[in-house]
DNA sequence: ACTGTCCAAGTACAAACGTACGGGTGAGGT
DNA sequence: ACCTCACCCGTACGTTTGTACTTGGACAGT
């Protein structure tokens, strides 16, 4: 049902810190940012205004304070970027991605066995059903 | 080195028939490309041109046809794509994607045995050296 | 030579994006 | 009561993107 527009890059890394810090004020969301990655608190209010327009963000006025909240919850905003990322860019295919994540990221030791634990969880599933 | 701009959705589809129909003409590309995403021919040209410009791909002429070819690896444009999703929507780690791509796109039996294979040959190199 | 077809290349143009400024207004300090 | 600071909100504005039309020339068949 979604059908939001989807966000924009610079849309994104707001959301990451909306959903991260919880309902916040625009300043808090701005404080939280990482710091390399400086936008002005005006262009930050812009995006959240934005994020509302869109659907993905709701708000309500706390005194004279703007409080925005995240309506959409990250799973489902990664699901459908990452769907669209992996239709256009591999064809729609799964592996290639999760190929080039391995092999030229490159993963720490106790990730790697993290991803065996989960290789193996979904060996044995796999059996049952599909 | 890089600092191509980034290329933009629309240029990613192209670039991906680019690259898999190796060196051809406008009319090759668009005609190759899947057929629910149609787009006019006209827009395939802009696109190429686009690409050009951003230092994605060259050309020549052939008479009066034009041929695009690649000038930038898929691996290239990948890393610089995924390294960007990464850095944006999981603040640059590298196994959230990976997780997700696993657990909620969900892969087939054989691919999971390409996966467990990989793991198992990280597993072992990991040991030697870093 | 005339016509229809095909292509390159220039131009178009509205929407989305990234990024921010400026006016107005309330709240707190002095 | 006044000044200052913070914040909301409307507005702005150049660039990029998606999408295409159009003009003019080259080639192919008649």
């Amino acid at each position: 049902m979604g059908e939001r527009p989807a966000l924009s890059k610079g849309e994104m890394e707001v959301a990451r810190v909306l959903w991260e810090k919880g309902p916040a004020a625009v300043r808090a969301i701005h404080a939280a940012l990482p710091a390399e990655r400086a936008m002005d608190f005006a262009t930050v209010q812009t995006y959240l205004r934005r994020l509302e327009t869109k659907g993905y963000a709701s708000s309500r006025l706390d005194g004279r304070i703007r409080i925005y909240a995240a309506r959409t919850k990250p799973r489902t905003v990664i699901r459908e970027t990452v769907n669209d990322l992996v239709e256009r860019l591999f064809g729609g295919e799964t592996m290639p991605l999760v190929r080039h994540l391995i092999e030229e990221r490159g993963i720490e030791a106790d990730e790697l066995a993290e991803l065996r634990a989960l290789v193996e969880r979904l060996e044995s599933k796999g059996q049952a059903d599909d």
